[in-house]
DNA sequence: GCTTGCCCCTGACGTTACGTCAGGCTTTAG
DNA sequence: CTAAAGCCTGACGTAACGTCAGGGGCAAGC
């Protein structure tokens, strides 16, 4: 116990590091960061390192990591630090991508509600296709990593939104067929055949590990969450299977 | 109450809008989502109507509203809805830039790490940018909403690092003519000082409202968060004013 | 020696949106 | 009639502190 080093009292201290003394007190209790000495009268007292180690503290709060990790962490001294960081690096990317649809639902929502009143209706469908685009979220345990990495790259909202939109026309354009009693074998019902494997093709981007994973995902069927509607009735699945296509 | 509505029991309803029981029980607790019925034992009867309202509060909490302030929103019918919006909108799009500077850092940690051993100090180094990057928050209440606005549009990752980059080389440079004792008069100082404008003609852009937030601000010096330094010393800032830079 | 004012301390409850028991009915299938 | 499901209402747990509340400590002026 060097008296000539420079202590801090629990304000000044706070002060220095850009925190509350609350925080050192929480900090304190977790055992994330004591102090290095108290006096007699149980005030804490803080030193330069002490000072060090808050900067790593809020550093790796920065980036996302709950003060039970940080514990651990520098516990380890960063031995597990690189696997940390890259599973942190994944967690935050994917809440970017919430918050970039979030961001895009509102864009739309407040289209809509400029232009005409408040209209919960168009709002409504805004958000289902949004929400769809959120409720991929659970496919992708079908994929392998690098598959999901791919996908996210090029899963642009215009493109998401397309998608959705050519899918949507091509499966009404099947139930019509269907309702109409169309010839499975028909040049017409080819056609849609085509258009289907396709659209599939598009999805997948010709990549094979996307094609498993897609695979997987509907062979699966009995396993989806019930929320998720299958986006075609089983007559149109068995009429395009019938007309040749389907992967 | 007519019987000849379908009417769902806790869990059916849940899983058709893919939440779980406790959820409705928590809404319901709230006043946020009361089912239309009870059973004479006190079974939750949800009907058609209530997913409608059910879809809208996850909606709202996709665009990350908060329970209260949706059942607000919900209550007033929307009434307020586009100005929420709005709002909401900048919150989450400053959550987008904050993760954007998070992953940047882990990026950066990442490269460090890999190639040295896990060095805490360079860590540290990547880390003091970064914060400086967040600490640019407390900031924000200089500047008007329209120049915090084009500030955060222009406000890349790059181009900050790019700023600091060269503020960080200025500055060492004119602590280096300081200490050699130049003249403020001579040439040398005169393109420090010219270079020195330069560079916060290129952070205004030449927008008057930025420039007056950032008088403001720095006008404003002695309530400057203690956590934040000035980036250069005060003998820079003299000479610099001396040699007839400064805005 | 005492008061004033400022700083420190330790609980303890509040916050958000539910998850997770625990204890106890109701309904339904066998 | 009983067991298996499903439902209900509390009540506590979570993360990271904020915000009192109640009670000392310490330097300065009277």
């Amino acid at each position: 116990m060097k008296s000539n080093e420079i202590s801090y009292q629990a304000q000044q201290f706070a002060t220095r590091a850009g925190v509350t003394v609350r925080t050192l007190h929480h900090y304190d209790r977790l055992g994330l960061l004591k102090p290095s000495a108290y006096t007699g009268s149980g005030y804490r007292l803080y030193r330069e390192s002490d000072l060090a180690r808050l900067q790593q503290i809020i550093t790796l709060k920065f980036i996302g990591f709950s003060l039970q990790e940080i514990k651990l962490l520098l516990e380890q001294n960063g031995r597990d630090l690189a696997t940390a960081l890259r599973r942190q690096r994944k967690i935050i990317n994917q809440k970017r991508h919430h918050l970039g649809m979030a961001v895009q639902a509102i864009e739309k929502a407040e289209l809509v509600i400029s232009s005409e009143e408040p209209d919960w209706e168009a709002f409504k469908k805004i958000i289902e296709v949004i929400n769809m685009q959120s409720d991929m979220d659970w496919t992708r345990k079908y994929y392998s990593e690098s598959a999901t990495e791919k996908l996210a790259a090029r899963a642009s909202p215009e493109v998401i939104e397309k998608g959705q939109n050519d899918w949507a026309q091509l499966i009404k354009e099947v139930e019509d067929a269907v309702r109409d009693g169309e010839d499975p074998a028909s040049d017409k019902a080819r056609s849609l055949a085509a258009r289907w494997s396709n659209l599939i093709q598009q999805f997948t981007g010709g990549d094979p590990e996307i094609s498993e994973g897609l695979k997987k995902l509907y062979a699966d069927q009995s396993n989806w969450p019930a929320h998720f509607q299958k986006p075609y009735s089983d007559e149109v699945g068995a009429f395009i299977c019938a007309a040749g296509g389907k992967k």
